[in-house]
DNA sequence: TTTAAAACAGTAACTGTTACTGTTATTAGT
DNA sequence: ACTAATAACAGTAACAGTTACTGTTTTAAA
């Protein structure tokens, strides 16, 4: 991979490392665009999954339509709220027992899962 | 919700079960054709929603920006194949400690989680 | 510097899905 | 059986998120 540098790209995972809520892609265009009031929709595409290829960061699918992306590539879970949308880190443990359990009886190779947890955050949960 | 019979919910119905390996609504609605030449990939799309809403079959979301349907609305999880995109059925015990330990430190309410897994299927994984 | 190519802005196209419109099929009440 | 109310239909347009194309600009190696 011949990369060049590109003060776009540059500005989008500087915006990425300040956010923990794992903004969309839209979300990124919006605020990069206070650097870059040019800068289209494509490119910030582009580097998002350039980015995410490489490693850098990573693209998180949590069945509500829209790629949300994380400056922490660290592995962890993610819960996002059914009310708000919203999107929250866990605290919590990640372990390969579930993949393990997962090859037991299945042939063919099991790489690793996908799990998130789903539900009402602190905010929108009726509070009694 | 007050229902009318359809011939070509029916239809849906019917041929979803006949199938395990949880296909799209483009593949439904393929395949339906075949009984009901005209029917519109918009109705199939609304009686599988339909179908979904009442619990009759089960929407699943597996990253890959499409939705599958399955006639079996039991527990279970699955697999997908990276390689050929194809869906299984994985047999593995369903439990509740995953949700249990998330909601640990969690302030709000974690209702479920989605799991799943990727790899190479049997058809894909090169032997050796 | 010059120059090849990576990256860009702008925009069109594409994919999966949902919503709209006028017509047909179903079913409850006579 | 007939009628009337409405669920469901076919067909198609619209929509959202994302990717691909085109001609121009920026980067960085020689």
């Amino acid at each position: 991979m011949n990369l060049k540098h590109s003060r776009q790209r540059d500005s989008i995972l500087e915006f990425l490392a300040t956010r923990k809520d794992h903004p969309t892609a839209d979300t990124v265009y919006m605020n990069v665009r206070q650097s870059f009031p040019n800068i289209s929709l494509g490119t910030v595409y582009r580097n998002l999954t350039l980015l995410a290829d490489i490693g850098e960061i990573s693209r998180i699918r949590l069945g509500d339509g829209v790629d949300h992306f994380d400056y922490d590539t660290s592995p962890h879970y993610h819960f996002i709220c059914s009310e708000c949308g919203g999107v929250f880190d866990l605290n919590m443990e990640v372990t390969d027992t579930l993949t393990k359990a997962a090859q037991e009886n299945f042939e063919g190779k099991i790489e690793g899962h996908v799990t998130y947890f789903y539900g009402r955050c602190n905010n929108c949960n009726p509070k009694h």
